[in-house]
DNA sequence: TTGTATGCGTTATCAG
DNA sequence: CTGATAACGCATACAA
């Protein structure tokens, strides 16, 4: 039973609710033992204090909540709500998990009810949202946000640099005709990769060719890699970059039903370095994040917004990974 | 702002705070003009209810506690979360999400801030606690509870169902020597399995070997399939069923070091079908969990303990997933 | 050091 | 149908 309150374990001590109140938060004004009495006098009556009536009074909830939006990328963005759930526990706080379905209708909604919780903080994975929260009246962080604008706090992975990496890692083993297949439903990110690709071609002087580049229309990332396969192949690319891992494994899938072996006819890079990538046969090559991070940062900047200091926005830096399904052409 | 609350909108309305308050929640006992006229005043000046303050009268939160013991296996544990979210939310509940790190310390430990919080029910996933949750004041349901003893609600998958299935797969196959490298941080569903595994054996007649069972001693799913390997491999297997599909993966990983070659030299079974796994190659044989559904039951369990209905513990069906690890011997 | 009184934002129980 | 008033469980300014 916990429903004991200070007024019953006042009774009980005889002494006023306050000074309960006092001895169990270790109010400075309060006697040693009296203190020490009422501690382990409310322990024994299985005392435990309602957090939400100290939410009403004191206006803060120590509550964060987050929203994923997407239900597709999992994998992905586990590790992300891993890395936020550590910070914020480490600090004091729970975290309301919400899926917005990848519905904007939905993601407002979520957002709604965070806000009818008094959540002290929302952080968002992924969101097209942006400007719709400009209005908001408390901290919200951005994590791989996919609307461009700079309304808010915001972390990423460095997608520019990281399709920079990866493409300049394929010219470098002397592939010239290089693919790329992106996602349309990642705005933000997949222009940057596409960005990336691009920059790093013409630095290299090699020409940059739509009929090497597909943006399937699906949001299925498996889909996505067998048909941007399918699109790409007519423009005989030597290699391609894929917006990310599970894109890479439905066209590394698509290529074994088409006879294409890899990295002998083809060699392919990936994004994310997501766990399973590695066990892969060829295993693959790829661009690492560090998700679990992102969510810790993400975590840290919004304890910042919360003791008023401004966190800077943050770009982090990815690593390549080089594996199996690249090689000399 | 978020900052009007019903007085504010009773001041404006020239009406009293109660019928502000009946207006916002459909009260039958209100005038069809005054409801409608204030509810769209309150729209209009940004009122958000506080859900603190209602809950604290109410004494109901809408909120489910999820606790996961696992930082191991979050490509299990997302899943079911996501079910667990998905029927939470379309009943009204928001989830707090927490990791337990698995330490048992620290499950209690989150627990109680569950109980601080006044959440409506807790589900835990792979827990190993049991008994110290048996005085709790409110629902709790246990996902693959890992602690032998019907104290509460439990929603399972047929683990020893599955074992049967994957063995007798292999047994089908004309395999005699048949391997188990099994979880012993997961003492129920390992058992589980590992019966199944004898089962299935001793029904076709088939001496259960000490030699061909591992339990390697490590909380780590590659690394157990690595170790589970080297230790059964002198006793000359032709196929071995592993406790789960990572476990294969490590497994699969030393064989290919070894130069033994799946399925000609040794037939493999998982357990989980967890998504990237159709993607290996040879891709794996296993067996399917239907992990969002479990999510779902547990949550409508919680429901239905809400709702003062008893609900039936549940095991879940599984499916053998037969692709290319397995082989005629 | 301790007790008293008040208020946090709502709902609910009464009267009117 | 509507308006006072109490109550939910706690923290805190103020008084003692």
């Amino acid at each position: 039973m916990s429903k004991s309150t200070i007024y019953d374990i006042a009774k009980v001590a005889g002494v006023s609710p306050s000074t309960v109140s006092r001895a169990l938060q270790d109010h400075p004004r309060i006697g040693t033992e009296t203190k020490a009495r009422i501690q382990t006098l409310a322990k024994s009556m299985g005392y435990i204090p309602s957090a939400v009536a100290q939410s009403l009074i004191t206006n803060k909830t120590w509550t964060i909540g987050i929203v994923i939006t997407t239900v597709a990328d999992p994998v992905v963005a586990h590790n992300i709500v891993d890395g936020i759930e550590r910070v914020a526990y480490d600090a004091g706080y729970n975290v309301f998990l919400s899926n917005s379905r990848n519905d904007p209708q939905r993601e407002l909604a979520v957002i709604e009810t965070f806000q009818r919780r008094r959540v002290d903080a929302i952080i968002t994975i992924a969101s097209e949202l942006g400007k719709a929260y400009s209005q908001l009246d408390r901290p919200i962080i951005m994590v791989e946000h996919q609307e461009y604008g700079n309304y808010h706090h915001t972390v990423s992975t460095d997608s520019l640099g990281g399709a920079i990496a990866a493409v300049n890692h394929l010219i470098a083993l002397g592939h010239q005709r290089i693919g790329y297949v992106g996602a349309i439903d990642r705005p933000v990110s997949n222009t940057e990769r596409l960005n990336g690709y691009k920059t790093a071609l013409e630095q290299a002087q090699i020409p940059v060719l739509p009929e090497l580049i597909s943006l399937p229309n699906t949001d299925n990332d498996y889909e996505r890699g067998q048909m941007g396969l399918a699109e790409i192949l007519t423009a005989k690319p030597t290699a391609i970059f894929c917006y990310n891992d599970r894109t890479t494994m439905g066209l590394m899938k698509g290529c074994e039903q088409l006879q294409i072996s890899i990295p002998q006819h083809l060699s392919i890079v990936g994004f994310d370095d997501i766990e399973t990538v590695s066990y892969l046969r060829p295993a693959l090559t790829t661009i690492r994040q560090p998700r679990v991070r992102m969510g810790q940062i993400a975590m840290q900047m919004a304890l910042d917004l919360l003791a008023e200091k401004i966190p800077e926005n943050c770009i982090l830096p990815v690593e390549l990974i080089v594996r199996q399904t690249t090689a000399r052409i």
